[in-house]
DNA sequence: ACATTTGTAGAGTGATTAGTCAATCTGTAA
DNA sequence: TTACAGATTGACTAATCACTCTACAAATGT
């Protein structure tokens, strides 16, 4: 099954990827590193990816599908905006904790100069659908009439915040959830 | 006036490994473009920092005290611990926008593993005020009662989240200073 | 005046790295 | 069986980079 194995040296060199980039940074990994870490020769690496900056782009774009695919599986349409901004915010916050490399790896990459390399298409593709929940939200005054950005921002910031806290305090599975869901109804308060 | 001269070096250095590190980040900045830029030999650079990332850090620690600097000499300590947060709120705003470079490099270094190299006394240096300003405000019952840590967390990703809404979206300064103001209003909402 | 320390320069060095390439292997299809 | 395309390899290269070293200049102390 060639696709296949083609596949596992992808994901073999995405995951080896994450792994170090993680641990020592973009420029602290060379892609020799990276082909030992996955498997393969180093070559291997650059038939797949034609140039670093293009494996550190794709695995950003990577990362982004298989969060936004995580949401969408989890995902239970309710008609109250409230109980959707819930369900959503509460899934995020508990993806990044148990993919707190994938999480950092995000942030690390849009403090970077490789953010600027993302096609513009994804960036729309990723903000298109919480933009529109937001709008719809605001629509039913379910939450101030503000900015759509500006909205989007203060969300987006707050569960950053919240998962960073989380991730450096270490709590049970009980009290974490209970922080989270106590840190959305501040959230909610705030843009209510 | 040679400590002048020295002073003026090391911040020349300071200033240009700000300017290139923001555009190119950590990696994509030689330490050769830094003397260049900063109008001196290669050697004089390693003269002041024995090495590039002790540039980087000096760097950090640098900004951090002068945005410090900024925010005590604006300071209006009042009783009302809201009007004190009010203020500081504005004034870390206000700053990160007038030097949105800093900011920026703020934000690189820290989702960066140079932010490991800092030496701890001056992360809790940094700390330390605010965290007895919120114990202060928990005990006046002026805010919620919740982890000092969660608290903080929950503030300084706000102050993030509005600093990049402004960064992107340009308004003028009518405009800016009334959002600024909004936000902390329902900033305070959340936790008061 | 002299000695000593400190600052500055910039060519040089050794190590490292992204990316190449020619050769070999593997799977598929006629 | 043969032919072919893509996959895989790892030695190789050209370039780059952090950092050193030596020589000299400027400032300071005595």
């Amino acid at each position: 099954m060639i696709s296949q194995s083609v596949n596992d040296k992808r994901t073999d060199l995405l995951a080896a990827a994450l792994k170090l980039f993680v641990q020592y940074g973009f420029h602290g990994t060379p892609t020799s590193q990276i082909a030992k870490q996955a498997g393969v020769a180093n070559g291997t690496l650059f038939h797949y990816y034609k140039t670093k900056e293009d494996l550190i782009v794709s695995l950003y774009i990577d990362i982004k599908l298989r969060m936004g695919q995580y949401i969408e599986a989890k995902a239970e349409p309710h008609k109250n905006p409230k109980k959707n901004f819930r369900n959503q915010f509460i899934e995020i916050v508990l993806w990044s904790l148990e993919n707190k490399d994938d999480f950092y790896f995000i942030q690390q990459f849009h403090n970077s100069p490789f953010a600027a390399l993302v096609p513009p298409e994804e960036i729309q593709m990723q903000l298109n659908k919480f933009c529109g929940q937001i709008e719809d939200a605001i629509k039913l005054k379910a939450i101030k009439n503000r900015d759509t950005d500006f909205i989007l921002s203060l969300i987006t910031s707050h569960t950053y915040g919240l998962t960073q806290y989380l991730t450096k305090a270490k709590f049970d599975d009980d009290k974490q959830k209970k922080i989270i869901k106590d840190s959305f109804d501040m959230l909610w308060k705030m843009i209510e």
